[in-house]
DNA sequence: TAAGACTTTCCTGGTT
DNA sequence: TAACCAGGAAAGTCTT
């Protein structure tokens, strides 16, 4: 089995599967400009790594510099070593910038070919591509948008050794390797006995370090969910904020109105808030006014959660025992962030399926993002199916109405849609689309017509049975 | 290589 | 007014 990250091959070492299905940020775009909530990103990351970046990630820093933590593994020491040169700019990648000396600046003729290190770039081949840059720098930065119990196990050992850079560890002494198959909701619940098991050396400080990373989070007020959720969520640490979720408030408008006025609000925009609060109050969905790469926001909220404990599917019904039998070996609550069969799309150069947007818009070039992953080969309404089997999905995103007539209802349009561009790649899904798609199916008599109830859908008999004889399931 | 399937995007117009 | 629904049209990728 491969490892679970590109980044990471510790042969031998079992890995699974992770979420595939996560909402996407707007900002999980190329560049990471695109603030999103009100999680204060300098303090908290301060608690994580204490050490300053200072004009390195000034936000409004005009070098326009992008930072990304260089980590190798070691096959012949069995561990994670750290490059001596974690960050590098976009604006100058063959440059190499030191952790430790985070305001000095290598040689920029020093590339990572005399190190016994792989760098990230080097790994690509030195692609001369802006683009894919940035993918890998929101590849390994995903984590700093995300609850640390929505980390996949990637972004746990990405935070790890982000994490031990930061703090000087010894990235060679690090056995960064047993928190491998980790997900970040089993990595929360690890104790420190436990941390200290896994890392007997620096499991202790790994421990205290997520603590302080998780008392210093706040957390948003779902939009949709009821009262009760927010009593369930195990984030409602009394400080909801009742700034609209980032993601939600991107929502409201068609895109090609934000596409339309991005570039406009873009360049109106005179500077970046360090006061995140007062930025999403703002609802500002218009990227900073320079490529820095903010690891500091956690782009989430309480509704993007695996282990919101409301599942509709009986844990002894046959769905959940179809759902659940992809992982054979793995823990319920750990397994309802995953889907069978799937994995993390491929960087694989590809145009995104679909008319091409109007490239007359206004700041269409600019603000669309570069999808050149490869897409799943899964279909929409086999994906919303899934969902609905989904306690991880069901009812938080949508949910059965009959669920043996097959009859649905989507509880938040567009965080499926959300969903749905995840999966597919594609940031700019938005649930208009995604109906639309829908709809195409009631020629196909997949769907049929639920007439006068808004946001409520109809599988067919055909396509009940289709995905019921797929999964093993019977009603 | 072609054709069909499928999805995405844009759009207009209507309803709630 | 916003959100949603309906469906035509175009244009792309994917599968066969």
């Amino acid at each position: 089995m491969p490892s679970a990250s590109p980044l990471y091959n510790f042969s031998g070492i079992n890995n699974e599967i992770d979420c595939p299905y996560r909402i996407p940020s707007i900002e999980a775009q190329n560049d990471t400009r695109y603030s999103s909530n009100n999680y204060d990103s300098l303090q908290s990351l301060s608690a994580m790594a204490d050490q300053s970046f200072n004009g390195i990630f000034s936000p409004n820093s005009p070098s326009y510099s992008s930072h990304i933590p260089v980590t190798s593994y070691s096959s012949s020491t069995q561990s994670i070593t750290s490059s001596p040169s974690p960050y590098f700019t976009t604006s100058e990648y063959n440059c190499m910038y030191n952790t430790n000396l985070p305001n000095q600046r290598r040689s920029c003729e020093g590339s990572s070919n005399d190190s016994p290190f792989q760098t990230v770039l080097s790994k690509k081949g030195f692609h001369d591509s802006r683009d894919d840059v940035f993918n890998e720098q929101d590849q390994l930065l995903s984590w700093t948008r995300k609850h640390p119990e929505n980390w996949s196990s990637e972004e746990v050992l990405d935070w790890l050794i982000y994490t031990g850079q930061e703090k000087g560890l010894n990235m060679s002494e690090l056995r960064a390797e047993a928190f491998q198959n980790l997900c970040g909701i089993e990595l929360c619940r690890l104790s420190i006995e436990e941390f200290i098991n896994l890392e007997p050396k620096y499991g202790k400080s790994l421990y205290e370090m997520l603590k302080h990373l998780l008392t210093g989070l706040s957390f948003q007020k779902p939009v949709d969910i009821t009262a009760d959720y927010q009593e369930l969520s195990p984030y409602n640490n009394g400080n909801n904020n009742p700034t609209p979720s980032p993601v939600r408030s991107h929502f409201g408008s068609p895109a090609y109105h934000t596409m339309t006025n991005r570039k406009q609000e873009h360049s109106n925009y005179n500077g970046y808030n360090n006061n995140t609060d007062v930025y999403w109050k703002t609802e500002r969905q218009e990227p900073m006014p320079c490529d820095v790469i903010d690891i500091g926001p956690y782009d989430f909220d309480v509704n993007d959660h695996p282990a919101v404990p409301q599942p509709t599917v009986d844990p002894c019904s046959p769905e959940f025992d179809a759902f659940m039998s992809g992982y054979p070996n793995t823990a319920p609550v750990r397994t309802a962030c995953c889907f069978p069969g799937s994995t993390y799309p491929q960087a694989l150069p590809r145009r995104r399926p679909g008319r091409p947007r109007n490239k007359s818009l206004p700041g269409d070039e600019e603000s669309r993002p570069h999808k050149d992953k490869k897409a799943k080969n899964q279909h929409l309404w086999e994906f919303i199916y899934d969902c609905l089997i989904n306690p991880a999905y069901n009812p938080q995103f949508l949910r059965w109405e009959n669920q043996r007539e097959g009859v649905f209802r989507f509880v938040q349009s567009e965080a499926v849609a959300q969903l749905w561009g995840g999966f597919k790649n594609n940031e700019n899904m938005t649930y208009e689309k995604l109906s639309r798609a829908m709809r195409h199916y009631y020629k196909r008599g997949l769907l049929e017509r639920v007439e006068g109830r808004r946001l409520v859908y109809k599988f067919s008999r055909k396509a009940l049975d289709r995905a019921r004889e797929k999964r093993h399931i019977t009603l």
